[in-house]
DNA sequence: TTGTATAGTCACCAAAAAGATACCACACGG
DNA sequence: CCGTGTGGTATCTTTTTGGTGACTATACAA
């Protein structure tokens, strides 16, 4: 699967495939627009915006325009005044949703584990009281 | 599949199940890491650093620390000196080795891709020159 | 005795990523 | 004429991340 020898592409540089992934739908914020795309199929910039109350302008666009330039997303841009930009995964765009996917059941399972741990810790931790007393 | 309100986890804050997996996961050296120990089973300290020759020993001992505190890696210290430190993926971690699998698999897709609508481009590029002379 | 290998830690610095703020053009509503 | 919404950009500051070099202890080899 990975032979892992220095590589190049766009002016991009990885090890392994995998690197390229992550450099591409990693970070803080491209999973989750991609994620709401691939729920709502179009989305206004700041209907997106409004999805995510946390991002900032700024990044809402640097991050739209890298993965339009990454062929991800699809920018529509509809000349009229206000303006209306309408933003949505292309065919390339559609094949991550279920890497997405894959990340998000994994985060459940993990969650999911370390409650239980948690549950058991605290489970224990009660056991050693009642015994103590 | 990940209704987005805030959540907390040992500290961590997500909105997605997918943040939190990027969080354990994500960044520059973890997931090539956990590649690694997938692969070899167990490593010890400097036979890791070998395998990833531009990774820092600061950073490689924090990446370390991390995945072990949230349950992928587990270390061995053997009491010897000079010292003897072993690191392999706990069953947690080898859960993760499908999903790292998921991401190479998506990167090595997208390189193809782009690879291949280079080739047109050239192709295309080509021809041109060709009706133009 | 000096050098090497082991697996680190610590203090400091540089670079990159992210965030805050202000500004733009223009139309519409009141 | 003033404020609002639209989809941005430009600039500055803060935060996070990553990297460098020095230092540790000890055993073994030359």
């Amino acid at each position: 699967m990975s032979e892992c020898g220095l590589k190049h592409l766009d002016g991009r540089e990885y090890y392994c495939a995998m690197e390229l992934t992550l450099q591409i739908i990693g970070g803080k914020w491209k999973p989750l627009i991609i994620h709401h795309l691939g729920q709502q199929g179009t989305l206004r910039f700041n209907e997106l915006r409004r999805t995510m109350p946390t991002i900032t302008q700024k990044m809402l666009t640097q991050q739209l325009r890298e993965l339009e330039t990454d062929g991800i997303v699809h920018r529509e841009v509809y000349p009229q005044v206000p303006p209306k930009v309408e933003y949505s995964l292309t065919a390339l765009g559609r094949t991550v949703t279920p890497v997405i996917s894959r990340l998000c059941e994994w985060g459940s399972m993990y969650e999911a584990e370390r409650l239980a741990e948690k549950q058991n810790e605290a489970a224990q931790h009660s056991a050693d009281k009642k015994s103590a007393a």
